[in-house]
RNA sequence: GCCACUGUAGCUCAGGGGUAGAGCAAUUCACUCGUAAUGAAUAGGUCGUCGGUUCAAUUCCGACCAGUGGCUCCA
């Protein structure tokens, strides 16, 4: 997401509102800065903020650190918190501070042969009228606002955890640094505990979950960030795209379907081509063009030059659906009574993302979006909207899915990249935030968070790493209505522009099914689940016992297996367990005897033996409730 | 796209200049079993791809492809 305040200048009045655990952070920062600095005196340091969970320094060096050097950068650590150092901190002038620089002496023990060229660079940044500190904790010196804790003997719970690189103040046109992260906490225990819960996260991974649950497949051959559903995650989605469906139908959407290409004059219409085609796949040009330019030796340089400026003709793979649904729309004429029309589609789209962003389900190049949109009068922009956000509430409500943050991306009052008419953003923007504010949960407005074409609201959630997704997403439009030139005939008999609305209460089933995956930790509510109930005969005596339960279970919609492999029954629960399967069935000599089975929850264990039907009445309506 | 690391059996991983090894899964056989692993046998790999160095490369080097962690980006 693209929020990263720690590149934003802090004034010290916020500095010093730093959390007593971020000021021992930093302070832990600059106690791996003084390691570093005694084991590769060359190091350069740039900056070394506290962040969620700990703490980074970045640093140019000529040895490139690896996961293999933090023993011994800890060990070095280690003697530094030894040595319990006092952070003391010194006023110095502008002049003072740059001589240090100058002179090597900042960030570094010693002075030495060059000058802290980062800390000159961060010097030039602080505004005229702000004091110049410089903090020491032995004989290393840093230029550092501070605050910090006392001595180093306070840094004793932290833990080195990864090296990445970035770039210096986060421009892409900057060198890069080798940027070390580290977490730390007040004492061993609740460091353990953190480490405890990365473990646990590391656990539910959707990446590792979708494999050992067979859920999806992404083959390079087919290529990357491109998903392969398989059975098993189909069934997910499925069931997904049934419980949608089922809601657009009782909000009065239709659903329609549309190819996965269209023409490139399409996308010149709405705008995304040729401006967005770095993100975009590269056109397809006709066959026959192609050939006459090949025959003419033009090269592809040439061929993409055409193919931008129109003399050429060719198809785009759909980065969106908005077009196509705008022809729809189009293909009839409107009248204000007619309206809202709302056209739904879980609509497949591509985009280029870059290789460096993919991963898993929750970034890819490839993706079916649940998505509508609403054509409307700008009376009705509010009401849409609501209805909007009931869906999301009633899709994340559904699976338990409560801790999300609403951001409502207002324009940048500064700003004149906007389209449309101020007082439709205004108009807009309140009913965003009206509706927002009828959902019950706490949202925040963004302001210069908007899209150019109008304003926005999001729903974000976290993954188990703590990283922020966006999934469902409510978005006004006033450009493309104006681009594709929309109109209805009002009341009065003259043609109106509509107003469009974007959304998608799942964003995309990828990457809504990867964060779902994380979510439950692979234990899909019984509704979800790709197998519901499996049957385990206790032995080979019993598999007829088991067919006719599987029978009946089948009968009534349950996705339910046999397990009839030779093993012993513990064996089966088991396998059982690790597919993460709701209910297993027993079924021996009692159960046979009873004319009952013997039913086990993944979760809550033995429950008991009861009559076949008498389960299957129970989990029929468990299924048909989507209880969690 | 950039930086770093990684790529060995279906999965998890060990190994290492002289054409490869474990556990699980698979297959077969025996056992007919009561709430998280019965035992035995068998089979399974151009060691990501393409080049280079070498008498010899899966191992060393390079490029590419892919994955992971970040950075940048995300209409």
């Amino acid at each position: 997401m693209p929020e990263s305040p720690e590149n934003q200048r802090k004034t010290l009045e916020e500095r010093h509102q730093m959390s007593d655990l971020d000021r021992l952070r930093h302070s832990t920062a600059h106690v791996l800065a003084t390691a570093i600095c005694r084991i590769w005196p060359d190091a350069q340091f740039a900056a070394g903020p506290p962040v969620e969970n700990g703490f980074y320094y970045d640093v140019d060096l000529e040895h490139r650190i690896s996961p293999d050097d933090f023993e011994k950068i800890e060990a070095e650590m280690k003697k530094v918190v030894k040595e319990n150092q006092v952070f003391e901190r010194m006023v110095v002038t502008r002049d003072e501070a740059m001589e240090m620089a100058q002179k090597g002496r900042l960030a570094a023990e010693t002075e030495r042969g060059v000058p802290s060229q980062f800390k000159i660079d961060l010097l030039k940044d602080i505004p005229e009228d702000e004091e110049i500190s410089i903090f020491k904790n032995g004989e290393f010196w840093d230029l550092c606002a501070g605050p910090h804790v006392g001595r180093t003997g306070n840094c004793k719970a932290y833990k080195l955890m990864s090296v990445a690189s970035a770039f210096y103040k986060g421009d892409a046109a900057n060198p890069q640094l080798q940027r070390v992260y580290g977490t730390a906490f007040k004492n061993k225990t609740e460091l353990g505990e953190h480490l405890e819960r990365l473990e646990e996260a590391k656990q539910r991974d959707h990446r590792k979950l979708g494999k050992e649950l067979d859920l999806f497949h992404i083959d390079e051959a087919v290529g990357q960030g491109l998903v392969l559903w398989k059975p098993n995650g189909a069934v997910i989605r499925q069931e997904l795209q049934n419980f949608i469906s089922e809601h657009l139908e009782r909000q009065g959407y239709s659903q329609v379907f549309t190819p996965h290409i269209g023409k490139l004059d399409l996308y010149r219409t709405s705008g995304h081509f040729p401006y967005y085609a770095d993100s975009q796949f590269p056109p397809l040009a006709e066959r026959e063009a192609m050939k006459a330019l090949s025959d003419e030796g033009c090269s592809c340089g040439e061929l993409s030059n055409k193919l931008e400026s129109g003399e050429v003709a060719g198809f785009m793979l759909k980065p969106m659906n908005c077009p196509h649904h705008i022809k729809i729309f189009q293909s009839n004429h409107h009248s204000y009574r007619d309206l809202p029309v709302r056209l739904a589609e879980f609509g497949t789209v591509y985009r280029w993302e870059q290789s460096g962003e993919l991963g898993g389900m929750t970034r890819v190049r490839g993706f079916t979006q649940d998505d509508a949109h609403l054509f409307c009068t700008e009376d009705q922009v509010k009401e849409e909207i609501m209805g909007c956000l009931e869906l999301v509430k009633i899709v994340l409500g559904t699976l338990g899915m409560e801790d999300y943050r609403v951001r409502v991306g207002l324009r940048d009052p500064d700003s004149t990249k906007y389209v449309g008419d101020s007082d439709k953003w205004d108009r807009a923007e309140q009913a965003l935030r009206e509706a927002a504010s009828t959902l019950g949960t706490e949202f925040a407005e963004e302001p210069g968070e908007a899209a150019f074409y109008g304003p926005k609201i999001d729903f974000v959630v976290k993954d188990v790493i703590g990283r922020e997704w966006q999934l469902g997403t409510v978005q006004v439009d006033y450009n493309l209505p104006e681009r594709f030139g929309l109109e209805y005939i009002g009341a009065d008999n003259a043609p109106h522009r509509p107003v469009m609305i974007h959304r998608a209460p799942f964003g995309s089933m990828e990457r809504f099914v990867g964060v779902l995956i994380e979510h439950f930790a692979g234990k899909f509510p019984t509704w979800l689940s790709p197998e519901q109930v499996r049957i385990l005969p206790i032995s080979e005596k019993f598999v007829d016992d088991a067919d006719v339960v599987y029978e009946k279970l089948r009968e009534a919609g349950i996705r339910v297996t046999c397990d009839k492999a030779d093993e012993k029954v513990g064996a089966k629960i088991r396998l059982a367990q690790l597919d993460r399967i709701p209910y297993m069935l027993i079924i021996g000599a009692k159960e046979q005897e009873s004319n009952q089975v013997s039913i086990r929850h993944r979760d809550r264990g033995d429950e008991g033996a009861m009559p076949v039907d008498e389960f299957t009445n129970r989990i029929v309506d468990e299924v048909r409730s989507r209880s969690l």
